[in-house]
RNA sequence: GCGCCAGUAGCUCAGCUGGAUAGAGCAACGCCCUUCUAAGGCGUGGGCCGAGGGUUCGAAUCCCCCCUGACGCACCA
């Protein structure tokens, strides 16, 4: 329900037409003072009244008395009361029509490739992709709920000289029964190793250059070695894609692109974008206020442009996006506005359907990450630990662990904990946050969530019928609002690419609902008014399970 | 130096396409479980919304300038 056309359907002005009214009306921060307002202030100058007197003279244009209760005049303000037993019926009714799960909103026929998560090969899947994969996921579960088609895509870093040098250290120092075993923590110790030891022998970087063109010529022996470390490392991180929840459609990565590239360049020559400039080349963006795009180096070598600008147009080529977004993190401001920039003075006019979606940095309690220092935090360590420590709690609170609840709530824990902030901000990660199960938490809304299960498993079949009395409180109105909203805020999270939209609208419905829960016995000796406030309940109760589903969040019923 | 992003309570944040007394959580203190899950609820204290100008009936929100911090700026990705 549109509270806004509900106010305009009953109240029709000379002073403007009825898009302007409705471009005009707000919501009411209080509830006092009703659910929409108009402020008259604007209006005051043409029509040379003061706003309290133009409130006054558009109170007597409203129809009153049906959907719109009543409105009064405040300061400037003209508030109107909409009728609660109305609405609350209303909203309920389309609650319980939507159900327990939410199906998408209608087919679009619209795609939407989301680039994330973006592992590298032979690297650990630490805390500082945390980030990406679960703004992506969220974003891939957003988009789906919307109606899109969604292609997630992991543009996996499996190119460069470092498979060079872990070739190197692997012939020289590997030892296949520890990899075996530890998998990508060996390979990382390897890759440690390997920078330790040249910084003493510098010969070792050139043995690294001279593995990496071998996997570039096909070498047999340096490519098993590189497909082996890319499954050991595929392998790994399918287990923890699988307990985040998030999927890909699509691997294709750096060596996919690897002969997609000489069109491009090609294109870019044909086209005279391409210049010469230090022995590389580069197209010139200095008019657009920007260093130049480097497309080639002097050694004929391609770089990350060159990759990106290949992979753009064969996504656009392959799935004829609506959109393409890359969530990546800030640092590559710069990166993305220059590609975005090459493919647009190539013609391509899709290029403006591309976007960036930039998000934080993480850092370790003041430290940045390092994987060449071997400063990591592994996100296997810290979802383990969540989990843990959730099964201790439930030991403590009840005295029996269940291990696929412990799952859900620990690992929704730390997915909530990457997905409450704007993502823009910057994230100094803390295991004392990221395990906090109190106040706006993770844990706090699967609480909600199951309190609700918990209650409704307790009445049981209730016969009865809506009786508005029973949620004529401003604790029930504020959770039916709040319910209301619920796809609203889902738009709202899909334009700004922003999850932690969703988690937001999360939090401040689960405590709102706790505040009417407190205040209200749900299950009482009436029929009716258990019926009803059975029906809120089991509203909430959807709209947190479907609302935690898009932040990654699977719902548990007890806990 | 240039560019870009951020700066709101002790800490972490919401509010930012201008609207009514600036909101949460954590931390601190004090209450509330013989009744549907206390991982909960209620209360108390805590703010020159980084500084200064401007636009406006009205600015945390828009514009200018400055300060602080992060990030980026040529052959890594």
């Amino acid at each position: 329900m549109d509270f806004k056309k509900i106010v305009c359907e009953n109240f029709k002005t000379e002073a403007m037409t009825s898009d302007e009214l409705y471009a005009s009306l707000m919501p009411t921060q209080d509830c006092k003072n009703g659910d929409v307002c108009l402020p008259c202030f604007r209006f005051a100058k043409a029509l040379r009244k003061s706003p309290a007197a133009i409130a006054e003279d558009f109170k007597d244009q409203v129809n009153t008395g049906g959907a719109v209760e009543k409105c009064e005049v405040a300061g400037g303000y003209l508030n109107f009361f909409l009728n609660k037993a109305y609405i609350t019926r209303a909203v309920l009714d389309e609650c319980a029509q939507k159900g327990d799960t939410y199906a998408p909103l209608s087919r679009l026929n619209k795609t939407i490739c989301i680039d994330y998560s973006s592992i590298n090969i032979a690297k650990p899947f630490h805390i500082g992709h945390l980030l990406t994969t679960v703004i992506g996921g969220s974003l891939y579960r957003v988009y789906k709920y919307l109606g899109y088609d969604v292609v997630g895509i992991n543009h996996l870093g499996d190119w460069g000289t470092q498979f060079g040098k872990l070739i190197v250290a692997y012939k020289k120092w590997g030892d296949d029964e520890d990899i075996e075993k530890r998998k990508v923590r060996a390979l990382l110790d390897l890759y440690v190793r390997f920078h330790k030891e040249a910084e003493k022998d510098e010969s070792l970087n050139d043995e690294g250059r001279y593995w990496f063109k071998q996997i570039e010529d096909g070498n047999p022996e340096a490519l098993a070695i590189f497909e082996k470390f890319k499954e050991i490392t595929l392998k790994e991180v399918a287990k923890v894609y699988d307990k985040l929840g998030v999927k890909f459609d699509s691997y294709a990565g750096e060596s996919f692109y690897n002969d997609k590239m000489q069109p491009i360049i090609d294109e870019l020559q044909n086209k005279g974008l391409l210049t010469e400039s230090e022995g590389a080349k580069v197209v010139d963006l200095e008019e657009w206020g920007m260093p130049p795009c480097l497309i080639v180096k002097k050694d004929g070598a391609t770089l990350y442009a060159t990759r990106d600008l290949a992979a753009a147009k064969y996504r656009h080529d392959t799935y004829d996006f609506d959109k393409c977004l890359y969530v990546v993190a800030y640092q590559q401001n710069l990166h993305f506005k220059q590609v975005f920039k090459v493919l647009e003075l190539l013609g391509y006019d899709w290029a403006d359907r591309l976007v960036h979606v930039p998000f934080g940095m993480v850092s370790l309690e003041g430290s940045t990450l390092s994987t060449r220092e071997g400063k990591v935090v592994f996100l296997d360590d810290v979802l383990d630990t969540a989990v843990a420590k959730v099964g201790d709690v439930m030991e403590q609170k009840q005295g029996k662990r269940d291990e696929e609840t412990a799952k859900k709530v620990g690992v929704g824990a730390v997915i909530f904990y990457a997905l409450s902030s704007a993502r823009i901000k910057d994230l100094v990660f803390s295991y004392d946050k990221a395990l906090s199960f109190e106040g706006e938490t993770g844990p706090y809304l699967q609480y909600a969530h199951a309190r609700c299960r918990s209650v409704i498993a307790k009445a049981g079949e209730v016969k009865g019928k809506f009786s508005a009395g029973a949620l004529d409180s401003a604790e029930a109105y504020e959770v039916v609002k709040l319910l209301n909203a619920f796809d609203q805020t889902v738009r709202e999270a899909a334009e700004k690419y922003e999850p932690s939209v969703i988690s937001h609208y999360l939090i401040t419905l689960a405590k709102a609902y706790n505040k009417f829960y407190i205040d209200n016995r749900i299950v009482t000796d009436d029929n009716d008014v258990t019926f009803t406030r059975l029906a809120l309940t089991k509203a909430v109760a959807a709209a947190l399970k479907n609302g935690l589903k898009l932040i990654l969040i699977d719902a548990v019923d007890k806990m």
